[in-house]
DNA sequence: TAAAAATACTCCATAGGTATTTTAT
DNA sequence: ATAAAATACCTATGGAGTATTTTTA
């Protein structure tokens, strides 16, 4: 089976469209329409139900989606990393949302550079909950982020497990607390995972910088890891340990299969930094 | 990236030869000559280190394989899930190796019939250490084995954990003891879970009623798990239990990312049929 | 009737085959 | 000297473009 078919199929079915997927794919309707066909045609398989209204997925088309995209990813990923494996001066890329590093990067960084294997260190930051995606098409090699991810394909091991604290306005009834409840805030306990980022889009604004300017004034609350509120002291915004919160879980993560021995140095020190810390790692075992 | 010539890149990895390989992959040497060196070209690395005598991997080479592979096989494996998605009669498949089933595959079969969602489960008999890459290529969706096993792209849930017991000829010193020791018997713990296999090939036999002849005629010993001893009583061998023995652990592995309904029910009534006959599943958690 | 998918056709890029040369042991 | 990889050249399959027709909301 060829790839070129499938990335057309992937494309289709994203799009729910021969047209903008023809787009999106730089070629043009008829030669995706065909292309889809004789795909149909080799695997016996009806993929899409379509009119000139609406295209959409069958059960098997379904199916073939999601295990199709992976598995083109994981190719991707494939010849990025040969490629990158072949550049004079190795390194590994480690994906972090910036802020979102529990406060350890710049140990890690230095820690790093003493481990056996050690190979210099990229640090490629990204967004939210981005993570995952670029270790899964190879644009990185490891990972530092907060629990939840998609775990498909990735492995990690815990680094730290901290406390959550909620950010109220100074005049909050509960500021000078030294603990609330999540109750008291009217927040589930399943909220807390999102809440921060969840809260940014809501009040329109772009980063935490922004949303702590508006905790101050009154507008709005919200939760974040300790690590995080530890750096954004801020005026006018007081921080308090929510007692009855899951933790917030720091993982170092990697993609499947490529555990190199860059990689493997850079878990170590990790984890050694977060002991040195007393950050509570192995807590938990990964996943 | 296409994945033909990944496909090809592959042939001659594993085959060491440009011949070999283009005579596996039904083209002819220069064809394939040449899609290597295209291949190179587009990715600026050179894969091979060759002369007219060998062919060997460059280091990016070897992380090429490592990473290709498996995504090829993922690709062929979501075109088979497709195709099979598409079948009429849908059914669960699962792999085992004959007699590795911990004697519960009669049971499962009944029991998975009672759950909601089932689906029918065919039984797609496999050799040894097969399961992993049935699982891989999509040839099977499910798997009851023994560890260890290879768990890259696989997700597993312990079913039983049992001891395991030295196949003994009747006149052997030890074959009246309620228990013995490995010691006893000159074998390392490491080796207890290959023993039989290994027994099989080193004696010339093809399968383990022959090698429990010649375990009966006092020409050799072997270890197996309870559940497959107790399948194979036999005039002149005697089974003794192993008290320092790791034991062996059965799973229940599927294909991560296609957890599907019917694999779930198989999961479910498996994992109800080891409990109910106290074979002590979860003991350990899943890897 | 309007917008999108499908068909009919044409073209060309590229994969593959044959014949030959180069290279390393 | 020989076996295997590489090069040169030719062929042909099939992927992609343009023009047109069909379908349905």
């Amino acid at each position: 089976m060829e790839s070129r078919p499938l990335r057309y199929f992937v494309a289709v079915a994203e799009e729910h469209s021969f047209t903008r997927a023809a787009g999106r794919l730089g070629i043009v309707g008829p030669a995706l329409s065909r292309a889809i066909r004789n795909l149909e045609a080799e695997l016996g398989v009806r993929l899409f139900e379509r009119s000139t209204r609406v295209v959409e997925l069958t059960g098997p088309g379904e199916v073939l989606l999601a295990q199709a995209r992976p598995a083109l990813d994981a190719l991707d990923a494939a010849v990025r990393r040969a490629v990158r494996a072949s550049a004079p001066h190795r390194s590994v890329l480690l994906a972090v949302k910036a802020d979102a590093d529990g406060g350890l990067l710049e140990d890690i960084l230095t820690a790093v550079a003493a481990e056996p294997d050690a190979e210099p260190v990229a640090v490629r930051l990204c967004g939210w909950r981005e993570h995952t995606r670029l270790l899964r098409t190879g644009e990185a090699d490891a990972a530092l982020m907060f629990r939840p991810y998609d775990p498909d394909g990735i492995d990690a091991g815990v680094v730290a497990v901290e406390p959550r604290m909620a950010a109220l306005p100074a005049d909050h009834a509960l500021a000078g607390a030294s603990r609330v409840r999540l109750a008291d805030l009217g927040i589930g306990p399943e909220e807390v995972d999102e809440r921060a980022e969840h809260d940014i889009g809501e009040h329109g604004v772009h980063d935490l910088a922004q949303l702590l300017a508006l905790v101050g004034l009154g507008a709005t609350t919200t939760v974040l890891p300790r690590s995080v509120a530890a750096r954004y002291p801020r005026q006018g915004v007081a921080y308090v340990r929510i007692e009855d919160c899951p933790p917030a879980t720091l993982v170092i993560a990697w993609p499947e299969r490529s555990r190199s021995r860059g990689v493997a140095a850079l878990v170590r020190a990790t984890t050694a930094v977060a002991e040195s810390r007393g950050m509570g790692a192995a807590i938990r075992t990964p996943r």
